[in-house]
DNA sequence: CTGCTCACTCTCCATCGGTAAGTAGCCACT
DNA sequence: AGTGGCTACTTACCGATGGAGAGTGAGCAG
């Protein structure tokens, strides 16, 4: 079990309401809008590559699948395998670790997609109320 | 129950991975790092005033409260009540929707939380490895 | 020797987030 | 009369971040 001290000394508890805290970082990484969606797509469908992976998530640029990817494989979320061969080729998928959060992000998905039509309505009904105030 | 149809038409079923879908967007707010904390925060202690808040999130800037409050609000996921009072009185709660992502937002942030000693070490050791390759 | 594939990598520009100072309205104190 | 303080914002400025799109490298087919 990998306890706060095993890393960085005696801090007992971590709290993301705390200024400068690892977990708030952390926290803020893994609900970033495409580390969700990298995560969650390598949890359902397994193993992709680097091509494929940018069709699913349509709209992703190259330069942010590429940040994204990385900053999970460091975090030790999803794992790079290189096959040496040409043209390249790479594949990607999730760690144990990564496949931890997949039940966490996918409830958080789910919520967004059976609550975006209340919200969508709650936008509407705010901006005509702003519209009377303006 | 809300439907899509209720508010844009056609669509019979939201997906994240789409370009532009609604719930992509979502999903990004409610994901985003001061959202969580902040409905976190009220889902934990219920109604909180602004200075009280900002004290709670520490770090956050005023600018960044007020923003993230008036997109939940927008949403419909926060109610702001304004007390007519000198020095001005409001206070922030959750709505009934809002309440709804409580479960979410707390297995993601405990995730988080958890797993934090994990995912330091996988940097530490990404890192190092990524030194002998420099 | 040109073109093609794949996974990046770089450059440029727009938007975003943080810092800090300003605003409004009323009250208490001097 | 004037000064300062309370609370919840706004605004201005600036550096950091994100997106669009072109460029790179390595090797093989034609």
């Amino acid at each position: 079990m990998a306890t706060a001290e095993n890393v960085t000394g005696p801090m007992a508890s971590w709290d993301p309401y705390t200024r400068g805290c690892p977990s708030r970082d952390l926290l803020d990484q893994i609900g970033s809008k495409w580390a969700v969606l990298v995560l969650g797509e390598l949890g359902k469908h397994g193993a992709c590559r680097f091509t494929r992976l940018r069709q699913r998530l349509a709209g992703v640029s190259e330069k942010m699948l590429t940040q994204t990817l990385r900053t999970l494989e460091r975090d030790g979320l999803v794992r790079r395998t290189v096959y040496p061969e040409v043209p390249p080729h790479v594949e990607y998928d999730l760690t144990p670790l990564g496949q931890t959060l997949r039940g966490p992000l996918r409830v958080l998905t789910q919520w967004s997609v059976e609550h975006v039509g209340e919200v969508l309505a709650a936008r509407q009904e705010y901006d005509v109320r702003a519209e009377g105030t303006a």
